[in-house]
DNA sequence: AAAACCAATGCCATCGGTGGCATTAATAGG
DNA sequence: CCTATTAATGCCACCGATGGCATTGGTTTT
């Protein structure tokens, strides 16, 4: 009834391919000491047979687990939708499978709960998104104990090998600078949690442009949020009731924009003709708000092959340096309806 | 420098327990015939080692993997994610890892696909997210190869242990009947792709609701969209332009009713006053839109860890009765301001 | 008290690959 | 023509678990 013929195994392409299964070996790890004719015969019968190698035989007796952990803390879904296709585009081509590991970013027992998942899961490397990827002593940790890792985030706090990195801060920098050449200089800036790398480095990024077109920003334009829709309507509503209100806001993600123009609304300002509004990420929402959200997006899907190339490299001792190594990645402005001209 | 104490083995344990690592591997398994004391003693030791059973190993030998692998393609992050949660908060407790593999509900070679990523991956058993879980042709091939499988759908169309339903068409014939008892009769319909169960399920819900309540439909009141915001908007213009307009409109996701909310918008009208709009997702957007929208959420993280349930119970042939078996699961109305009384 | 049984445990082959080293064949050097 | 060198390949141990069967010691049956 079912197929009664078992997989095959590295001796049934030996036996018919007329060599020995350390041969086939070879040939499976691109051993380049293989004839190209012997080779060439044993490629056809793998082939014909369908054998694909056994990941625990090779796990076994080889170093190499052909799994990858993908670590993630997500606070936006479709950032980490679009990284994992990202990595498995990489790492299918290559035979990795990976798995994926959800965690707590505040969770007292991070470290050991990742630790535990690397050696239980028995992985090859791990790829870390932020916030995780911010924790200096979770990647110190790593290194310890040798494991290839590459993370992604805003800021270069690692060896070029083992990060992937948003230039969020030139990001803000541009959009602020779009801003002023819109003709605002009151501009109120709702930041992240200031704990996190990716918040202090969007607000810099504005604190930069400020400075550099020399207007003056009140300390109370500059409010802080937690990344939570609530937060962000809390901070617009303290922006907007204020006596010398703003004329544009930017916060640091879409949803805390998003929950800033409820806020305007609710006082019965709208947007963009009373503030202009901007956010970071280009959520799937926010070309659907009325008025479609001026933002920030990041090149995610490249970000992620990137790293998975990176991850590779570790792993493998074989160069690939075909994928030229790119460590940094620019976010584009989207210029949307929610921000406009007042000069 | 590194930390060059090995990983212990399970030769470590049995010397140090003083037994042989024939039973250790049987406190591994939890077989029943070893001395309460003696396990005891094991599992203070491998406590005390922090060993952990090299997966490679068992999977060689024994049949088992320890990897499950999720399916899907993913219209819809959120609720990837939250399935991901569920499956992964049961899995882990037992030592399985989760691998996703995303693809094309679309691709030709989706067949071909899925069995190369069961035959590389070597996973115990998969768990299949719609509309993947939809394909019957893809199971049937499952159930010929013997692997565990469990589906995720919105009907049930398979065997008991085989499949996690949830309700779609009660969930819609219950949000219909609220919108008549808020004195609506003329209600519009935005349906999703005709090839998705999941679609049909809804605008059955649909019929079923009118039908019952005895209003007439009329055929023009009833659109197909395709899950996108733009069909769910040309859909919306269609009906807000019709000369007998319905005052209700019901879209079969979320994205396609604000696509919906949006189109009334642009032809100058309002919701709820001129037209009450609802969804079904409760996606992340959902509440957020203006006005907030009326829809219906799914029990998505309680479904998902049934699901991991039951593919447990597939795979291992010890009983985890403990975990009442259910399979139905029936989704909640939420009303929110984008639905009005207008009787 | 011998036979039969059972619970608890041990011994050793085995799973399907890879690694190290030996071997063979072919080519180059003297 | 014989030896050194290199390319291609084979042989066999080994990775760390589990499975089948054997063994041991103690208890029950007859």
């Amino acid at each position: 009834m079912d197929d009664n013929s078992k997989q095959p195994t590295i001796n049934d392409v030996a036996r018919l391919s007329g060599v020995s299964k350390r041969t086939v070996s070879r040939v499976l790890n691109n051993s380049p000491k293989v004839n190209a004719q012997t080779r060439k015969t044993i490629h056809a019968v793998i082939k014909e047979l369908d054998f694909k190698p056994n990941r625990h035989a090779r796990g076994l007796a080889g170093k190499k687990s052909y799994l990858v952990g993908m670590i993630y803390d997500n606070l936006d879904a479709l950032f980490m939708d679009d990284t994992q296709r990202g990595l498995i585009e990489i790492f299918s081509k290559v035979g990795y499978e990976l798995i994926i590991h959800p965690c707590s970013y505040t969770s007292e027992t991070l470290l050991e709960d990742i630790h535990d998942f690397v050696s239980r899961a028995q992985v090859d490397g791990v790829v870390i998104l932020p916030p995780v990827s911010e924790l200096n002593h979770l990647t110190d940790n790593l290194q310890k104990t040798g494991l290839p890792y590459v993370r992604i985030a805003s800021v270069k706090q690692d060896k070029i090998e083992n990060i992937i990195v948003s230039k969020d801060r030139d990001a803000v920098f541009a959009l602020t600078q779009k801003l002023i050449s819109l003709g605002h200089s009151k501009i109120g800036f709702i930041s992240g949690p200031t704990h996190y790398f990716s918040s202090q480095e969007r607000l810099s990024g504005f604190h930069e442009a400020i400075d550099k077109s020399g207007h003056a920003i009140k300390a109370e334009w500059i409010t802080h949020g937690d990344y939570s829709f609530d937060s962000g309507r809390e901070a617009g509503l303290k922006l907007m009731k204020l006596q010398d209100r703003p004329t544009a806001i930017i916060a640091s993600n879409d949803i805390m924009a998003i929950g800033a123009m409820h806020a305007v609304d609710e006082l019965g300002f709208s947007v963009p003709e009373d503030v202009s509004i901007a956010g970071f990420d280009d959520n799937l929402i926010a070309s659907k708000v009325l008025p479609p959200l001026t933002t920030i997006r990041r090149p995610v899907r490249r970000m992620a092959e990137q790293a998975a190339h990176k991850l590779l490299a570790q792993i493998s001792d074989e160069k690939q340096s075909d994928a030229a190594q790119e460590t940094f990645f620019t976010p584009e402005l989207i210029i949307r309806r929610s921000t406009r001209d007042i000069s």
